[in-house]
RNA sequence: GGGGGCGUGGCGAAAUGGUAAACGCAAGCGACUUAAAAUCGCUCGUCUUCUGACUUACGGGUUCAAGUCCCGUCGCCCCCA
């Protein structure tokens, strides 16, 4: 019989957009502080309001609000807010380049993402929005820099930055390009500026050790933060300067090597090469060299090593009588350890190189151990294994190790050194010559010097009237915005016009987020207690380490200032990967867009507006460089929010990068019109909502309802562990199951049983589609004020086992018995298969292993 | 250069040391249709004498049993340089 309803479609659009307006009428995502069940805070990282979202978004959303959903279905209060990282660089190009104001600009891409956002139908509580270039966001922000002042974690420095001569403006590391300014192309110099630092080192340890806390966060993640801290333990001694009354103190993990020393090398910046080059034009023009690298470390180590010898010797403290001479080196770092090195060639490669250009001696002092030292020569590689000393006195013989503690132990007692731990972390620069951002908020008084902005003057608001027609920072130029009266003593003073790093902003958004309205503070103490720490915090695996290390150290940092009581703001990670498409290019070797490519008759590929050919390149990123990429609007236009999002969550676990491609959202729409049929114009009809269960089944259908139990709780499973890509192929069995439903005794109630659980596991995915299906089973309630489904503890249990057999571990067939049958009768059954016999061909098994229910190895 | 990860059908992928390839995509054949789309059914790792044999980058090892653990080689990716 055909049934009525089987001919109708599923109308996306209508349904989206009439459920989203349900939800947001009911106000279903709203989330209270005085809700007694369990919370749970779920978080996906903000977007830069760029105005449009791209597939990297989609992902991390859809992910997001899986968990937000299914967590509420299990009987949480969840937290899933939305906000904008709306500070930042790219709103000030557009007023460069369109003369749009960064404010109106960035308001404009809020309002537009927002509503794209909200065609996803994610299930965010609105309320709690936040925009962090507002002043009642970064007001808060600017009262916490004060008090951080005051707790001693901030302070003034002057340090080296990358300095665009062109743009006038510091360059961050990754904003320079082969030695040039990323937009000018200007060679980049070095300089030294007065910058505010935030005291990251003094959590250095505890950041450290927090690490291993956080189990639920990725390995890689924590392996990255924990290089990134780059603790290293070592010896900080003096070294005499020969016919100077001066030391150089300098750090070294390798104290065992003194032996083996050759040079001592000092930064270019440190100060005896500073006092040096005073009265030497030679060194001081060596220096001026070294100061147009850059001051990333990657740049340091790419450039040839390259060393001034000042002339200066310094006394070997372990080996009397030796004396080495002092090098100024463009590879020794100022504000790594003390900005000074000793060199032993023959055990660092950097040394050795170092040795072999300036002709220095290479004397290894570490060996394999058992190894000849007489026979050991050191030609163009370092030995920079671990080993036993040699050629090294009273150490030799020593492992590494000990030769390293005998030696910090020595200098200690001797006074001229002392056992220290060195991190390769750096404070925190949070300056920038920059216009949006949020304003530091001191004053600069000639006669008093730095003075605080006094609390009840804040916010410190950005003019609004700036104008970017010349290089440089706006806030700089502007006539009157900087000129105030000192706080203290009244005369004319000026304001600091630099401005946070935007990398401020999202230390603390997740906080902003438990009391998003409060005006007197960031945050409430009570609801940051109530809702923190985030519970699972989701975002791309580019943020490893700063945007995650950062938010680590500001939540230490607001402990420590009475703000809040825990240290890790995030207790669960997952980081997932990127969007990827194919890349295509025109003949003439220019990028096209997907939209711009065909596939003609006989499966080539061709440009479709010229119809000549076209190349498809390797899967890559989406990036508008590349043009690889598909507008999520368009998507969600044509084939709506679900398909989109069950797209997103079924080829690919999440931490691992996903193709898009056309087949696949081809058959993620599929499925969404095959399970609206399926509920609609289901194969059986159904009993009313809420019929009596039956008293009894037939064989076909008992196997259905188990199968409908033993989905929900792997679905559950899959859910919690992430595997959203299993949890798709669960449900997709369970649906396929159902349709294939016999008629027999039972078999229509089980059916909606079945459906209805289908609906209610496939409701955190494919939300929208969820609610219609459960509406259209004759529900009143929506489906996201329904609890999860509960399985049924007896469907799960198996009677009968399906035992695999093998014989010397390979696969003769399979028996069926008893689920928990005795090790003898599931030997006797498996010797009893013919495929066994014949391969025993008679003689009597070795020894049988019975791994119960589960399989039999026969050994022969 | 150092650290980490990965390598399974034509493709995306499953698989607490215990029946490799679940689920899907693509492809092929068939049904329905005037036709196409949609939908539905069947086939779908390789070889094969159709009974099996082989198969998780490559080579070893541990084990009754290895995609999974260990060692080496090759290739790719990421992070730090």
């Amino acid at each position: 019989m055909m049934n009525p309803r089987s001919e109708e479609r599923y109308n996306v659009r209508e349904t989206e957009t009439r459920w989203q307006k349900v939800w947001e009428e009911r106000n279903s995502f709203h989330a209270r502080e005085d809700d007694p069940r369990p919370k749970y805070y779920v978080l996906e990282m903000f977007p830069y309001p760029s105005g449009r979202i791209h597939m990297g978004h989609v992902r991390n959303y859809t992910l997001g609000d899986v968990v937000a959903r299914y967590k509420r279905a299990r009987g949480y209060s969840v937290l899933h807010p939305m906000g904008w990282d709306a500070f930042g660089l790219p709103a000030e190009n557009a007023a460069i380049e369109r003369g749009v104001h960064p404010a109106k600009w960035t308001r404009e891409n809020i309002a537009a993402m927002r509503v794209q956002l909200k065609s996803m139908g994610l299930s965010y509580d609105w309320d709690r929005e936040v925009a962090t270039c507002e002043p009642e966001y970064y007001r808060h922000e600017q009262k916490m820099f004060l008090d951080f002042l005051k707790a001693g974690l901030v302070y003034r420095k002057e340090s080296w930055v990358n300095w665009d001569p062109v743009e006038n403006t510091v360059l961050a590391n990754e904003q320079v390009i082969d030695g040039r300014g990323w937009r000018s192309g200007a060679l980049v110099e070095k300089r030294l500026l007065s910058q505010w630092f935030l005291k990251i080192t003094a959590f250095a340890e505890d950041l450290l050790k927090g690490l291993e806390q956080l189990d639920r966060w990725p390995d890689r993640v924590r392996l990255m933060q924990e290089n990134w801290i780059g603790r290293s333990e070592g010896l900080r001694l003096f070294f005499d300067i020969v016919d100077r009354d001066q030391k150089i103190e300098v750090y070294t993990t390798r104290p065992d090597t003194l032996f083996g020393a050759a040079f001592c090398a000092i930064a270019a910046n440190h100060p005896l090469a500073a006092a040096l080059a005073r009265d030497n034009a030679e060194l001081a023009a060596f220096i001026a060299e070294c100061n147009r690298i850059g001051t990333s470390e990657a740049a340091v180590e790419t450039v040839e090593k390259k060393g001034f010898n000042t002339g200066l010797k310094v006394r070997n403290p372990l080996v009397e009588g030796q004396d080495l001479p002092v090098y100024v080196a463009n590879f020794v770092l100022m504000d790594y350890g003390t900005g000074a090195i000793f060199g032993c060639p023959a055990h660092d490669q950097r040394d050795l190189d170092f040795a072999r250009k300036y002709d220095l001696p290479v004397k290894p002092v570490v060996a394999q151990a058992g190894v000849d030292p007489t026979t050991i020569t050191i030609g163009t590689e370092a030995y920079t294994e671990d080993g036993v000393m040699i050629n090294s006195g009273f150490l030799d013989g020593l492992p590494v190790a000990e030769a390293k503690a005998r030696v910090i132990d020595l200098m200690e007692e001797r006074g001229v050194g002392q056992r220290a731990v060195n991190y390769r972390l750096r404070d925190w620069g949070v300056s920038r010559q920059r216009y949006w951002g949020c304003p530091i908020p001191v004053i600069h008084c000639p006669s008093c010097g730095v003075v605080p902005v006094p609390e009840d003057s804040l916010p410190v608001t950005l003019p609004e009237d700036v104008s970017f027609d010349k290089p440089g920072n706006p806030l700089a130029h502007h006539p009157t915005w900087k000129d105030v009266p000192c706080p203290h003593c009244g005369a004319a003073a000026r304001r600091e016009t630099d401005t946070f790093d935007t990398f401020f902003e999202s230390s603390w958004y997740f906080a902003r987020y438990c009391s998003p309205k409060e005006t007197s503070r960031g945050f409430l103490k009570s609801d940051a207690g109530h809702w923190l720490a985030v519970d699972q915090y989701i975002g791309g695996i580019e943020h490893a380490v700063l945007h995650l290390l950062y938010s680590r150290f500001f939540t230490r940092a607001l402990k420590t200032c009475g703000y809040l009581d825990v240290e890790e703001p995030f207790a669960g990670l997952l980081t997932q990967g990127m969007v990827c498409h194919e890349t295509y290019k025109s003949g003439d070797g220019h990028w096209l867009f997907p939209t711009e490519v065909d596939r003609a008759a006989d499966g080539s590929l061709i440009e479709t507006s010229s119809g000549k050919p076209a190349v498809a390149g390797r899967s890559e990123k989406m990036s508008k460089s590349k043009k690889n990429v598909v507008d999520p609007a368009g998507i969600i236009g044509t084939y709506g929010a679900d398909t989109a999002r069950l797209f997103m969550l079924s080829d690919s676990p999440p931490e691992r990068d996903l193709d898009w491609t056309e087949a696949g959202i081809d058959g993620a729409f599929r499925y969404v019109n095959r399970l609206w049929r399926l509920v609609v114009a289901p194969p059986l009809p159904l009993p009313a909502c809420g019929a009596p269960k039956p008293d009894s089944f037939g064989p076909g259908t008992q196997k259905l309802r188990s199968l409908t139990h033993k989905t929900i709780v792997q679905v559950a499973e899959d859910l919690d562990r992430f595997h959203f890509n299993k949890a798709v192929a669960r449900i997709r069995e369970l649906s396929n199951a159902l349709a294939e439903v016999r008629d027999e005794e039972g078999a229509a109630w089980a059916l909606r049983e079945g459906l209805e659980a289908l609906v209610r596991l496939a409701g955190p995915m494919m939300p929208h589609l969820g609610e219609e299906l459960w509406a259209e089973l004759g529900h009143q309630a929506l489906l996201v004020d329904s609890p999860w489904p509960e399985a049924d503890q007896s469907l799960l249990v198996e009677d009968t086992v399906t035992m695999a057999v093998q014989v010397n571990g390979k696969l003769k067939g399979t028996v069926s018995l008893a689920k928990g049958a005795d090790n003898a009768t599931a030997e006797a059954a498996a010797l009893a298969l013919p495929a066994v016999a014949s391969t025993l061909s008679g003689k009597a098994p070795r020894k049988v292993i019975v791994v119960p229910n589960r399989i039999v190895n026969v050994v022969a």
